[in-house]
DNA sequence: ATTATAGTTGAATGAATGCTCAATTGTCAA
DNA sequence: TTGACAATTGAGCATTCATTCAACTATAAT
């Protein structure tokens, strides 16, 4: 642990007003924590195209591991952390257990991601020369 | 034409029709890995702090590692990634870069994050899984 | 009970990643 | 030029994390 007093930063703020006044009214750390932990979970190609198939149709963990053609352990472990992070729900039915996506904020979500994907390229600010 | 041999999941598709017709629909690999990528730079509780920041105020590299008390080099690592996902801009003025959010997307996306990190807990009908 | 299948879990491993440290660039002022 | 300061960069290190592997549970059929 480090003491309060260390001082991590190696400078002095240049413009302190403007620090003081953003400091006050940074949200509580437990929100930046819980809402970076939510996206950080977005942030997996395995995990985004489960999302993306479960939105196309409720799969069973074998149909996901076909479709993605992985094994059914992969699927499974990212399949926990989808559920730890309240975006998927399940059904079981004999053997099987059916997935799908929990609500719409997804959709949203990822529909305001590819927005900005896009205007990444089209919006071309740099190294675009044409 | 593709033959099922090269199946690396330890199992067979139990409901091949869903499967099939999902990955059609499925995107270009493409898509999904530039939307994941975009996501896991929000997935960081110092790059979301930033972020935050910035949407209160332009503040140059020593304020930010003022306001959250790290190394400008820390701060600065991570404003290239936030640079490079296109979310942040900047403008120099002398030795001094301000930064500041790109537009508004950003703020769109956490807010529905929070909406959701909300509902998660006041839904919440996920138990524990042991 | 035995066998088979669907799914989960924990440990291990290799890769990705965030921060630190040291060196460097670029700008301003004596 | 010299020194100081803002900021960037690359290497090294420690931690995190996604996948693999093996073992395990649970359900169904014979």
């Amino acid at each position: 642990m480090k003491k309060e007093k260390d001082i991590v930063c190696d400078c002095e703020a240049i413009h302190a007003d403007i620090v003081n006044e953003v400091k006050e009214r940074m949200p509580l750390d437990e929100d930046i924590y819980d809402l970076s932990d939510f996206f950080k979970v977005l942030g997996d190609s395995t995990r985004m195209r489960i999302i993306w198939a479960l939105d196309e149709s409720e799969m069973c963990v074998c149909d996901i591991a076909v479709l993605l053609n992985m094994t059914k352990s992969a699927i499974s472990h990212q399949l926990r952390a989808l559920r730890n992070a309240n975006l998927v729900k399940f059904r079981k039915e004999g053997k099987t257990v059916f997935y799908s996506l929990k609500d719409d904020h997804v959709r949203d979500i990822y529909e305001i991601g590819m927005e900005h994907i896009r205007e990444k390229y089209l919006g071309g600010q740099n190294e675009k020369s044409i």
